[in-house]
DNA sequence: TCAATAGTTCAAGACTGCTGAACTATTGAT
DNA sequence: ATCAATAGTTCAGCAGTCTTGAACTATTGA
């Protein structure tokens, strides 16, 4: 908690980091539940119930490099949001109807 | 080449796989060819020139499996044609927007 | 100052992906 | 028919990645 956290700038972020870090189930989970948010959310509120702290750690890791999320401490805490105005002006539509497909998809 | 193909069910389909076929720099590639042309093309003319033939072959099966494209023998030869109108019936908007993505991002 | 909370770092086993080598199937020429 | 060429597949192994327990750091509140 020391080392501040590094964001890429939007125009770095490329295509395909950001569908990789949507490739997986736990993290478009994670992306979902700061989409629905109003705010930002902590680390564990976001992830999953009893998934690992390092597993979690690793996945908010995949998607703040991606340039999927900012992460800010706040205390003990990390507050992630989403970077959804930067990342629909950089691929538009993209981070929108991967959102919405998953809404669909979701009741299974 | 004896084994006919098996591709899922637009159904069946995962946004989930969607995307992590996507998210690889050699099948976005290959998925933009095909998108470009008119009708389906052959694995070598889809695939980046001298990719090795076993990794073409993985790629599309990956491409086939995900259910992004639909692949057919042509005596020796497989005939690859993306699966645009059923994906984007499944998952509106997904598809287009990340093509359009690549494209922008594409120029470096 | 101490315990509790929130998350990070490291290391190791499990799992995937890429690719060379060997193979199969189809076509076209002889 | 047979043979060579073409197009792609299958397999196996190395290399790289993912997940997670254990140990650690930082901050808060008592």
């Amino acid at each position: 908690m020391q080392r501040p956290f590094v964001h890429p700038a939007v125009d770095d972020v490329s295509l395909e980091s950001v569908l990789y870090a949507l490739a997986d189930p736990t993290r478009l989970e994670i992306i979902k539940r700061l989409a629905g948010g109003t705010c930002g959310m902590n680390c564990s509120t976001a992830a999953p119930a009893d998934l690992p702290k390092s597993t979690q750690s690793h996945h908010f890791q995949v998607l703040r490099e991606a340039g999927l999320i900012r992460s800010e401490r706040r205390g003990t805490e990390v507050v992630n949001s989403l970077r959804c105005a930067e990342l629909d002006k950089r691929f538009p539509g993209v981070i929108a109807s991967v959102l919405k497909a998953s809404e669909k998809t979701k009741k299974k």
